[in-house]
DNA sequence: GCTGGCTCTGTCGTGTAACC
DNA sequence: GGTTACACGACAGAGCCAGC
């Protein structure tokens, strides 16, 4: 999602100094000394500009200020970022935190920028996994490696896998935004947006999946019919399927797709809270949980039973209605996230689709 | 291969601002 | 007013390349 280098097609790897990291006592550098040429789409002034740093499993967006040296010619060079006040979460700074915990490794530096203008640090120590990889890819130290480099397709092929796979963790936050609205301040618009459309996306291929499975079902007999609400339009129904398990017996089926783990939490509107709610005794409602959408085999685990926790929601939810009217306040809509564990009395085993 | 000039980068001295 | 932190930029040295 966050990956698609600039147009520049640029990648800078450097050995980090100990100037650079902080450590030399009589060092006075309060800046990470960049090479020319990558991250030239960026003006010469210091910009302050979000910066994505990745260090083994560490995966975080902080800021970054990027500028060059204005010499006495009136020349711009020597690009550089900046460490910004020692209680300032930046990106030199967070390097220097880890480069402290480590004083006895060398460190390295590979950074490029994102189409988005955003920027990616990826920081190296000696002694990690993430070195062997680099120094396969990168086969000189201190160079800018360009499109034209046979390192520049593999550097970008290990570092797509790289970013994605340490990104999860923000991507699931991202996920969470698209859904409820949420504003997160590091996050653009743009990528909730992206976020927002790649879950529409999911969500119907989540319905499309559970649609053949259902199709098998009923060729097997398990269940004697289906309707699927969604399957020319959006039907704006507050569930997906109704299954028809006996003659009479009917149970309302909405469909939860996530690209990760199951106990990703699971969002409900009070309209959605309200019609669970409502539903009689001789019907039946279950969330079917699809997730690892990313993998090739997608998971499925059926949860059922979920009465008690809708009654205790759906009361609080008149509580605070009524206790907002009495403040001449109306409650438009709601969003309530909550984990299935944690609503769901039966769970089933999954089931790989 | 050697030399000299140019470019690029890292170091660190110094001025200034912020804080106590 | 003293101390500390930060930013600026001069300068040294390494690296590169053209000319011989």
């Amino acid at each position: 999602m966050f990956f698609e280098v600039h147009s520049e097609k640029k990648i800078g790897f450097k050995k980090l100094s100990p100037n650079d990291l902080g450590l030399k006592k009589s060092g006075h550098q309060t800046h990470i000394g960049l090479y020319q040429h990558v991250l030239d789409f960026l003006p010469d002034n210091h910009v302050e500009k979000a910066a994505i740093l990745i260090y083994d499993d560490y995966c975080e967006i902080l800021n970054c200020d990027y500028g060059k040296i204005n010499r006495s010619t009136g020349k711009m060079e020597a690009p550089n970022i900046k460490s910004g006040a020692r209680n300032e979460h930046t990106i030199v700074n967070q390097i220097r935190e880890f480069a402290s915990l480590k004083p006895t490794c060398e460190w390295y530096l590979v950074w490029f920028g994102l189409q988005s203008e955003e920027l990616v640090f990826w920081l190296i120590s000696s002694d990690s996994e993430d070195f062997q990889h680099a120094s396969n890819i990168f086969p000189t130290q201190n160079k800018v490696y360009d499109e034209n480099s046979a390192s520049f397709s593999l550097a970008i092929d290990f570092l797509e896998k790289k970013v994605n796979g340490v990104s999860i963790k923000l991507q699931e936050e991202i996920e969470v935004a698209s859904q409820t609205g949420k504003q997160i301040k590091k996050y653009k618009k743009q990528d909730i947006e992206k976020a927002n459309k790649l879950f529409k996306q999911i969500g119907y291929s989540g319905e499309q999946i559970i649609a053949q499975y259902l199709e098998k079902q009923k060729l097997a007999h398990t269940i004697s019919n289906y309707r699927w609400m969604n399957a020319n339009t959006e039907s704006g129904m507050p569930f997906d399927f109704i299954i028809n398990e006996g003659l009479e017996e009917e149970n309302f089926i909405d469909v939860k797709s996530t690209r990760f783990d199951f106990n990703q939490y699971l969002y409900y509107s009070d309209e959605e809270i309200g019609f669970v709610h409502g539903l009689k005794e001789d019907k039946k409602y279950s969330v079917y949980r699809v997730f690892d959408m990313d993998n090739a085999k997608k998971k499925l685990r059926v949860c059922t039973n979920c009465m008690s926790y809708v009654s205790s929601v759906n009361a609080d939810i008149a509580d605070l209605s009524s206790k907002m009217e009495k403040v001449q306040t109306i409650l438009q809509s709601i969003k309530i996230g909550v984990r299935p564990n944690d609503c769901f009395v039966n769970i089933q085993p999954q089931i790989i689709l």
